[in-house]
DNA sequence: AGACAAACGGAACATCGCTCCATTATCATA
DNA sequence: TATGATAATGGAGCGATGTTCCGTTTGTCT
């Protein structure tokens, strides 16, 4: 899916990089779940086209963020080496996590759930992040940092629902992960 | 709103229980955010019944659950009363509110956000809630039991949020929440 | 150039929230 | 009890949005 190789026709590859374009700037202004027809709109296109290239919105989404969710996905295992402890490693990341996650308006609230055909992008951050979340996860609980009882999916969650509704500047989504990080820490 | 004295005609009495039968029975099967007409069906009325005695979506769902928002917050004073600690008082109300939102397909999701509308669900609750939740949260900070820096807003908001998609199983939204409430004690 | 398939565009259909007002039912009053 | 004022009803209709479908356009290959 998304094919960027040299099989498709020019003017499909071309619209492609379009959409994309066209998708994240949208995305910034109207969050991420704009109206199609808009994202259409802007990159000059018809609705059919963006439904060929993504069938799903979910689709779209991953396409755009892709390289971030990768980049946040490997810097775990530098984090890891780089950091005095796990547990600090741990934390860094996750607020790595949340820094990407509330910069993109509704992102969090669409994240969450397996409702409304946003399956596949459910599936792709948790496919990608969970491995690297339960690595660090893992090494703090061997190091007796942390309770060992939360698996990295349920972390994961956590983290991503804490996100939802940070645009409400009333709301701070970064302290609450915080509280719920350092709630991760061994009891006495 | 929603007047339950004897100002209103007959008729317009009646269909007021009827509904909010009809739409209590419907959210447990389809959720709070079914379809209007559906509830509307159920009941055997036109969509305009519905609008006239309930305005928007929130006051419906407000008058559904009215009677357990009242209970949950009226325990939270008996509570710190009877219980050994403020932080305990405190971890006990809040499971009570976990309780009442993840058996409530849906109403976290909403709960949520001032988008939609929904506005004044998100108020009536805050307002209901968050004073009691303060006493708690100040008893416990004033005990030297939990960290000061958080707002019982925040705390609420948080817990909210993390109630978010509990009826997947692989997802508890209970241990979560007992996460950060532990994340909320005083560190050292 | 010509032909064929890939890609396109947007009209069309479905769903849902919400409004509007002609019609119906209730109730105070004579 | 009959009646008229008016409270309340119901559902067609509008606008917004997701999604499909197919006649038309355009690239590509020979």
């Amino acid at each position: 899916m998304s094919n960027e190789g040299r099989s498709k026709r020019a003017d499909a590859r071309r619209n492609e990089k379009t959409l994309l374009a066209a998708a994240a700037a949208v995305f910034v202004t109207s969050g991420v779940d704009a109206p199609v027809r808009d994202i259409a709109a802007k990159a000059g296109v018809g609705m059919g086209t963006i439904y060929r290239h993504f069938p799903t919105r979910a689709d779209l989404i991953i396409a755009v963020y892709r390289h971030q969710v990768d980049a946040c996905a490997e810097a775990g295992p530098a984090l890891l080496a780089d950091s005095e402890s796990p547990h600090t490693a741990l934390r860094k990341w996750i607020n790595l996590f949340v820094d990407f996650l509330v910069t993109k308006h509704g992102l969090a609230e669409v994240l969450r759930s397996d409702k409304g055909g946003f399956d596949t992008l459910h599936t792709y951050f948790l496919d990608r992040l969970v491995p690297v979340c339960a690595e660090l996860l893992d090494a703090a609980a061997a190091a007796g940092e942390i309770r060992s009882d939360l698996t990295a999916l349920q972390l994961m969650r956590g983290v991503g629902n804490l996100c939802i509704g940070a645009d409400d500047p009333r709301y701070d989504a970064r302290q609450l992960v915080d509280v719920l990080i350092a709630g991760l820490r061994r009891s006495r």
